[in-house]
DNA sequence: CACGATTTGGGAAACCATTCACAAGCGCGT
DNA sequence: ACGCGCTTGTGAATGGTTTCCCAAATCGTG
């Protein structure tokens, strides 16, 4: 997690908190939801339920953005789905790049979460002479040797990395070389990136480690 | 994130922090690898280093699962990892069901990474009558209807769940009823367990939302 | 127009996690 | 046997997040 708070500027900088960001994004799907259902209005207590949070917790995360609720109605569906957009910079299109195009690369590369939240598969590349020219999902694989072509091309600041956890840290290095500012990291690897570089990882393992844990937990979890 | 701290029972119980456990699966990896190196031992400020934490936090978070350090020398590589790989219950055998073979579900079948951390995937289900009785990764997938006898069979408390977002809550609590207790959740939903039940949630678009927030604030981020 | 029912926004308290800082313990060299 | 350098383990301080709680704002009704 290297997403340090960039200590806001001379304004009257409002920062969001890093828990309320991830937050923000499952608002945004539930509200979404309720716009297709015509719903026009919502209450904290109803999105709070529908999104797994605490009301207090949920109006708290929403005074970040401003100041959208009407008191004794509630939120207004579009305007707050509107406000999260902006905040979560989703108003602006965003072209991504999938380096890795393996099992779990093509995966990804069909998700339709992606797509359907404003996020364009803008090109996908892999070192597999096999694989480069074929076409998945609709893009053409590319040689990672177009790596910096590509990125420059496409106007790429975000990729996802879905390579061999040996090759993860050379070609994160190409990637922030070529312009890419934020990177979604599938490789059981620790990246080193500049401090101007994002990084999320994504460690399924360790996901199942952790439920592991619990299940520990659950069975006696006998102390020795 | 449906998951409580079971307030310890009457003994002098140790309590692990959600935080620290979710590290714990990092560091293990890491040792793993330096075992295969022969390195024997390792300082809190190596393992942090390689881990991408700082050193205090590290050997905080170890702290908790007891002292295992030798002060002026660090940590024995092998007993380090035998003790992550208890607390984290990972020294017994566990069985994992996946229900819903798509894309990312024939992509998670595959990965590596479970089997080569103890979890094995001992099941497939799926609903689409195309798919059930083909093999994927050695494994037969079955029948949604046979989901109880499966579950039951195999001892399976683990379940990954890749299903399409509108039957993901039928699913879960089929699941739910039929023995597991922990799930990781791919479906973009937020579902409702009973308290003895953890989920782990995989939010594949809100991963990116994430890294979108940032590239916004770092291209002026203009306040409006 | 006043009142009651409702719901937001946000100050303050409680809780949890991270970082700091250093005493205590260990091994090695002399 | 002793001192020195190194490293752990952990209290205390700090910082961030969640929860509590209630004044202020809004709507509908009489």
């Amino acid at each position: 997690m290297t997403v340090q708070r960039e200590a806001a500027a001379g304004n009257g900088a409002r920062v969001v908190p890093d828990a309320t960001v991830a937050r923000l994004a499952v608002y945004l799907r539930v509200l979404t939801g309720l716009g297709e259902d015509a719903t026009t209005t919502v209450s904290s207590e109803e999105l709070a339920a529908a999104t797994g949070v605490n009301s207090a917790k949920l109006r708290k995360d929403l005074s970040f953005l401003g100041s959208y609720g009407i008191r004794g109605v509630g939120y207004d569906v579009a305007t707050l789905a509107e406000q999260i957009s902006r905040v979560l910079g989703l108003t602006v299109h965003r072209n991504v790049a999938l380096v890795g195009v393996g099992n779990l690369g093509q995966a990804l590369a069909g998700y339709a979460g992606f797509a359907s939240r404003g996020f364009r598969i803008a090109a996908l590349i892999d070192a597999d002479p096999g694989r480069v020219g074929t076409t998945v999902h609709g893009v053409t694989v590319r040689d990672l040797t177009d790596l910096e072509h590509v990125v420059a091309d496409e106007k790429i600041t975000i990729a996802v990395l879905t390579t061999p956890a040996p090759v993860a840290q050379e070609v994160c290095d190409r990637l922030v070389a070529a312009g890419v500012t934020s990177i979604l990291n599938f490789a059981p690897v620790v990246l080193s990136v500049p401090h101007h570089v994002d990084v999320r990882k994504v460690d399924l393992a360790a996901e199942l480690q952790i439920l592991s844990f619990h299940e520990n937990r659950k069975n006696g979890a006998l102390i020795v």
